[in-house]
DNA sequence: ACAAGAATTGAACCCTAGTTCACTTCTTAG
DNA sequence: CTAAGAAGTGAACTAGGGTTCAATTCTTGT
């Protein structure tokens, strides 16, 4: 019985599975997942079509790859910023200045991340991520509140809340940019560094931390 | 020349297109974007899909005026209750309050107008029920550093992120809800009151009023 | 070199849901 | 009553993109 998978071809087809996601995640991240066509991740892969489903078993599977992917490097992103960080009102305002700073450079994928309509796969993994970056805020509130930093509160609502509040404080000039990006324009935006001053200052009221 | 547009048959018109806009209301309530096709629709409304055309100029139109139909309820309930409350304490209390009865007695509607992917022409509505909504908010603060209750912040960013904590905090127990209505099965959901409670906590600390 | 079988290809297929349009049914004015 | 023309109908059309598959190209063990 000629051919047998050989760890030379077990080595191309992972290389090859690989090169497909980072397409994929390559168009998410420049044109969103509206862009995100099978044909098109194929084509920007160097594959036929056809080979995607070599890898993946249907389109929903890709595309929560590619969710999943990078929204665990924002999450990381903030989790080291917030294991950097000693007091509570340092640490969340290093959240807000990660996620925004990170976000602001990268909107179209941002918005991918946080709003985007997609597959409800997509849905999905996204009530995950959501989830991961509450744990992460959750850290912070809850080694606040051990330090007395903070006063007691209910660590899963102030986490959620905190991550809506993030989010959506971003979406306003998230979208604007976005569509700029689109429109491959270089437009004046409205400024942003001041909006995350003052939210840091907001983030910080919240969760009972003195400025 | 006979037949001229007679007062009678004009009444009919706008009577057929207000049941063809309820229809779809309905559809949403029950089913979400999801569910609201055009065929759909229109035999709920007892006419034929052909016909709804002769009222809206496009599927995306209609959704488009289902969704400010709905958002604006929603706005309206929280203005409303804002302008009953003479304390920012007050105030914010019972938009989470009203918001969130509201959102809890009809998730698969909440989850509609918070979350649900749908077409482009209802994200650009979505931005305006949020700006709505944040403008409603934005009253109760402005009107809290007025009086003095409130310490000076920037309304804008303190407003929008309102609406994402508010919004985000609704997500996690509206998806359980909404999928429970949906397999239209009665089962225990986690508890609401609670989280509304230690949610009221937190937007009341987050502006700055002494619980 | 050769054959067994896997990987790859990309054009054809299919499915869904929005949209159209030729035809029928009404409504109105003379 | 009749004709002009609008409103209403629903089956057929269309578009877009995910998925499949017969044919082709590779890879491997003898």
């Amino acid at each position: 019985m000629p051919y047998r998978r050989t760890p030379r071809v077990e080595a191309r087809l992972s290389a090859s599975r690989e090169r497909i996601l980072s397409a994929a995640v390559a168009i998410v991240a420049e044109h969103g997942y509206a862009g995100c066509s099978v044909a098109a991740v194929a084509r920007r892969a160097g594959v036929a079509t056809g080979s995607v489903y070599r890898h993946f078993p249907a389109k929903a599977d890709l595309v929560a790859e590619v969710f999943r992917t990078t929204s665990r490097r924002e999450v990381d992103a903030v989790a080291r910023a917030v294991a950097l960080e000693s007091t509570a009102a340092e640490a969340i305002a290093a959240v807000v200045e990660t996620f925004a700073g990170r976000a602001l450079r990268a909107p179209r994928m941002a918005y991918a991340l946080l709003a985007e309509p997609a597959d409800p796969a997509v849905d999905g993994e996204r009530l995950v991520f959501r989830r991961a970056f509450a744990d992460a805020i959750g850290v912070l509130i809850t080694r606040g509140i051990a330090t007395g930093e903070l006063p007691d509160q209910d660590v899963q609502v102030s986490a959620a809340a905190l991550v809506g509040a993030i989010g959506d404080a971003l979406i306003g000039p998230l979208a604007a940019r976005a569509a700029v990006t689109d429109a491959s324009v270089t437009a004046p935006v409205p400024d942003v560094s001041s909006g995350t001053a003052h939210l840091i200052t907001f983030v910080q009221r919240s969760i009972g931390a003195v400025s």
